[in-house]
DNA sequence: TGGACCTCCCAAAACGATTTGGGTGCGTCC
DNA sequence: GGACGCACCCAAATCGTTTTGGGAGGTCCA
């Protein structure tokens, strides 16, 4: 096995075809293909042969060719929307993105399928292979989403993480409403003393903020002793958004305008920056000020003190997606799952007096 | 836009070809291609009358057939070769893979790839299209890696994360020999008054390991004072195997073998798994024993003490893969990059008297 | 008038597989 | 001996592009 010298062009080296094992084995390109799938009817002798010839020469089935025979390529696709949105890979606190795409991926191997990681497949001029594949999975998708429609038209199946808020036809997403979840965590501050709220959502137009945000205000309708005030606060701006969030209101607190008595901050990013903010203009937390996420992130653990959040599941967000999607493209319509989210008890809000053991 | 029934097979709705555009057109399907791609000569207004009904057919080329005719795909293959060790995706403590994923794959969108994730390429019957990339980046290559040859074989362009030991021609890859990262961290605990040290190493025959181990001995070697130890332990073992090797040890030193100094373990899950086993035994870190990683990982942030380590960048090893394996595809031969690790001195070894600033 | 040279367009040949729709030869049965 | 069935094999069509190698028609110049 010579290697070509460093740097060289790539070489020129044909992979054998399936023409190549035709000669080879002295029979049709037809009995090769029949052979080496099962299909038709060949000889044992013939068959042994072609095997023969086919491991003699290396030869694999070319995946491209095949895919424009069969329609078919054993790919599937992940659209990640937050990554459309932050424009930038974030090296720290998206670790939700990073678990979703790890299990999805891993899924995806297992069921014998490869997975494309691309970016927002109906921008025009996008040359690639975004529009070939078996099956797409699309998480986070924003209100009426394009991609649906794209893939659609197209005749591929999707299946979403989150569903699309403008879509209510569209019923093949996994996840959860969210409801469950700000009730849990909105319950708790409440029984730990807090009666003034704020909830701090982001600005993207996907399933997570517009429930939560209808799980919230419906919350407060429930609970008439509690007043609740809502913030956009935009995704993008991450950790550094949330501390001057924090900083901001700890500010408009000298000047008398009261804190609110526990945060519910939906992305991870910014509950941790806004008890960072908060801690540094010397708001005690959760003495002062409970705070709590809506999804757990690096951050949260890692902050001082730490953030309870609600633990979304990537890994088996990820796995759900990749099967629902396979059982799509066989043609089932085996239900969707929900994914109940963990509530995950941290420092930054106070223990319930007679809470759970 | 119709949706089709929940559950129905998938629409047989075939996407508009190229035939279909010349025929609205009023042209042959060369002309369409020349105008679509500005090759050959078309007068402006064929192109535009041609642009015309590729539009209002919502015409995009059928990736998978254009591939096949000009062996080229638009996608680049990652291989992480720790995931077929591991054999199990791991929710917690693999954060350096999921960072190297998410890095490599906004990287090959930024330049218009797309990144497909598969599993050893070289396994049989692996029916997908693994083999008709454009380019493959493995990372961790183990030694005389089977995947490098049947790229080399097919000609497709490879670069890899961390060299392969066993093969010295192979010089298209990038990362860091991790010798002066173990001088450095050796080093640093000698400082502190370290005489006994051990070395934890995994299994694998990565370059990581083997270059680490050399790096480990030649530095016992200069340094004739220190006692070096080294032992192994299976990456898959996880936190958890990490905890048992601690306790065995802090176990081991009440039957009259004593403690090391100094243990440096390369694997992240190992080092805080060692620090949560001896500090549960009751030993002191880093009073007694001092530990450091050489690999960041979630569990190095968030141990109790939180272990000193050295941060690998993978979002800079993600990204320079996807560029220099660009460049190879492109016939270039820019050199590969070394990237330099970022030490993390943390609690679980002790500060030097007269330190830096 | 004839040829050289444009400009603009197209038919047909790839690319490498799968699948359709027969062939061919042989044995069996009436 | 002829019809039929079976086992085995193959030529050619097909998938949707790109690219090659002209061809038709017009202009310009000698």
């Amino acid at each position: 096995m010579q290697s070509p010298a460093p740097g060289s062009a790539r070489r020129p080296a044909r992979a054998s075809t399936i023409k190549d094992v035709a000669a080879h084995a002295g029979v049709s390109i037809t009995t090769v293909s029949h052979a080496l799938n099962n299909k038709g009817t060949v000889s044992e002798r013939t068959k042994q042969k072609v095997l023969e010839s086919a491991a003699a020469l290396g030869y694999r089935a070319n995946a491209i060719a095949r895919g424009l025979r069969t329609n078919r390529t054993g790919v599937i696709s992940l659209v990640m929307r937050p990554l459309d949105w932050l424009g930038e890979y974030q090296p720290v606190g998206v670790d939700y993105f990073m678990r979703l795409v790890g299990a999805a991926a891993v899924s995806a191997l297992d069921e014998g399928f490869t997975l494309l990681l691309v970016r927002d497949p109906t921008r025009e001029g996008n040359q690639s292979i975004t529009l070939a594949v078996d099956g797409c999975i699309i998480a986070d998708p924003e209100a009426g989403d394009p991609v649906i429609d794209v893939m659609r038209e197209r005749g591929i199946p999707i299946v979403s993480i989150g569903r699309d808020v403008a879509r209510d036809d569209f019923t093949d997403w996994i996840g959860d409403p969210g409801t469950e979840q700000a009730n849990q965590i909105l319950g708790l501050m409440r029984d730990t003393g807090a009666r003034r709220f704020l909830t701090v959502i982001g600005t993207q137009t996907n399933a997570w903020n517009k429930d939560s945000l209808l799980a919230c205000l419906a919350w407060a309708e429930a609970n008439p002793d509690c007043e609740l005030a809502i913030e956009r606060l935009s995704e993008s701006e991450g950790f550094e958004g949330g501390v001057r969030f924090g900083q901001a209101l700890a500010a408009q607190a000298t000047e008398g305008r009261p804190l609110p008595d526990a945060i519910y901050a939906l992305t991870g990013r910014h509950a941790a920056g806004i008890v960072d903010g908060l801690v540094r203009a010397g708001v005690d937390v959760p003495g002062r000020v409970q705070v709590a996420s809506g999804n757990d992130s690096e951050q949260c653990r890692a902050s001082v003190p730490t953030v309870t959040a609600v633990n979304l599941r990537p890994e088996v967000l990820g796995r759900e997606a990749v099967l629902l999607l396979l059982n799509r493209i066989e043609g089932g319509s085996e239900p969707a799952k929900l994914v109940a989210p963990i509530f995950l008890e941290r420092e930054s809000t106070r223990r319930a007096e007679h809470g759970q053991p």
